[in-house]
DNA sequence: TGTGTCATGTAAGAAGTTACATGATTAG
DNA sequence: CTAATCATGTAACTTCTTACATGACACA
């Protein structure tokens, strides 16, 4: 369960909202690493804060409140990312899934399928570069480097699954040759 | 919900019993793309039965039953994958998480992580190309087949990973630059 | 005045995890 | 005969999703 880590960090970077963060979960967070809608974020927030672990920093306009996390929960969450070294943590991928199953398929649907995700990743490319263009090249400190950092990622990662995408299509073709007119 | 489809991925591959099922969560999916347990494969294989999706195919020694994929059972599992056409799919990915939160920390602190997911990639890098060269280059047509897709998929995200890592440890390091006795 | 976005919540049900439990077979 | 692995299962609990629900504020 890493929900409650996730609102640390993004509080950790800056004070939000329950709603504010609900939008960065979906178009941030969520399309890489964690999706979480506002109905779990809600009542973690309340959980949070019964332990002493964010606070309400402000009360806005339409009963909105703005949290900020607490030194004890810079604390849990820095022993959190510095404790269990990486390894054994899950990961419940479904595009992932979707790619190693291609194997399953008659590989003419398959190489359907992957052009399909070659195309989806070209836009999500083009999104991101964008986006970087519009910060040029240096990193700023606190929030947007946060997106930036994550940014990287995500267009490496878009880039390797085209990569190896390619690399499957040719593969599958091999596969094609010997028979071409089975069922 | 993709654990059904992933069950029917693996059975049209190649039969088998829930215990080689959740070996193959373990050890093989569950590391990059879907991870599941036996108490959740074994009530999802009844379902899976009862809807004529995959059968008993034998029944073993220790009251095992290999299951294989039906016909109904794999055009299901062709519409999974053939229809709605990426995008939307959910993500859940306690690894990239963290290193999403990385930012949250002091940039000495990420280093340190960084430095550990290194080290990690390291380890499961040179252990998938010792799998690859047990296989040699050709890719073989079924249950290998499957693996070694999976297999190239693994290699090349963990080498994007250990890239950005890389890249993120050289961005933080330049961070520190202007304020070194920052606490 | 009404449509859209902001902002939060509850409740029922589905899905997943953890702990517990059992017994067969194999290798030493 | 004993430990490890094979092989399956149940039950309680936690977590997540989906559907439902409400109201404030902004803009046209």
């Amino acid at each position: 369960m890493s929900l409650p880590h996730a609102l640390l960090g993004l509080l950790a970077v800056e004070p939000r909202s329950g709603y504010a963060l609900t939008k960065e979960f979906i178009d941030g967070l969520g399309r890489y690493a964690w999706n979480a809608g506002h109905t779990s974020i809600y009542p973690e927030l309340g959980r949070l804060t019964e332990q002493g672990l964010i606070e309400v920093a402000e009360e806005g306009p339409r009963g909105s409140r703005t949290y900020s996390i607490t030194s004890a929960g810079r604390e849990q969450l820095r022993s959190w990312l510095m404790n269990d070294p990486v390894g054994k943590a899950k990961v419940r991928n479904e595009p992932v899934l979707r790619m190693f199953l291609l194997t399953a398929l008659e590989p003419a649907d398959a190489v359907t399928v992957l052009r399909g995700v070659i195309e989806h990743v070209d836009a999500e490319i083009a999104e991101l570069k964008r986006t970087r263009a519009r910060c040029g090249d240096e990193i700023p400190l606190g929030p947007e480097g946060f997106g930036q950092l994550a940014a990287e990622y995500g267009l490496r990662a878009d880039q390797t699954v085209r990569e190896w995408a390619l690399w499957a299509i040719d593969q599958l073709a091999r596969r094609e040759h010997p028979r071409r007119e089975e069922a």
